[in-house]
DNA sequence: TATTAATTGATAATGAATATCAATAAGAGC
DNA sequence: GCTCTTATTGATATTCATTATCAATTAATA
């Protein structure tokens, strides 16, 4: 029931600071570059348990595999459609939004996503 | 090049019409119900090109199967986490949200979503 | 009716993520 | 420090949604 603090958890918390909304197999990528020994499995593991107990964000985007961010306050992104990369957008959350919605035919709204998608300069500049 | 109306391509064209935001999945099982011989790739390609051609909607959630949608008009939906059911949000797209982001580090903005995230009644009645 | 290329059906393959399970090791109590 | 409990791990199988493959079929055109 309690937590333990592994290494293999320590390693993910820390790597997830110096990527930029990596998803699981970047992350584990990094790892493994200095921790062959970690598995992919402890990988998905940890950022899953890390983003339940909100130390880092988890992103499920519309569009291929979910993204981990160590941002957890409430933002929106940009996503390209050509690379998958994530941006955050420098636009305010929309605090009021869900209320307009609660109980709407019994639904019961407890959050939103805002996704933007368009290309990103890089991949407009590699075609 | 030439689009040529095939009759599982008419099966799913009508299909749609008759299920709320259903999955590649559901229009598949309505249509082998009477028409056993129908492939499920086949369904998952007409799907895609009726929506790569604006005829159905395509709707990429943040989580599970895509959905499709008679609607092509852009509009929101609220997800229910439970089932994962869709429902259509009642509120008025966002026209000029886009505009407050265009070009933002080189980023073109195409489109965006809006997703709202919770229960919906029948799950909340039955735990 | 013959031609040809779009489409289909059956199935293999892919990619992301989770499940399984025996082996390991963190942390608590002694 | 040593032992015990059980959270966690590593390795791998499995699941799920979807796409790829490719020979066979068939719609549409001439």
């Amino acid at each position: 029931m309690n937590r333990r603090n592994t290494v293999q958890r320590q390693l993910v918390a820390e790597t997830i600071l110096n990527l930029d909304h990596p998803n699981a197999e970047q992350v584990y990528e990094e790892i493994v570059k200095n921790h062959p020994h970690v598995s992919k499995a402890t990988v998905y593991r940890n950022l899953n348990l890390l983003a339940e107990q909100q130390e880092i964000g988890k992103i499920e985007t519309s569009e291929g595999a979910a993204r981990f961010d160590f941002r957890t306050q409430p933002h929106y992104h940009l996503r390209c459609r050509k690379c998958g990369r994530l941006f955050d957008a420098e636009i305010p959350v929309f605090e009021h939004l869900e209320e307009n919605l609660r109980n709407t035919g019994g639904f019961t709204v407890e959050k939103h996503i805002v996704e933007f998608i368009g290309i990103c300069s890089d991949c407009k500049n590699k075609n």
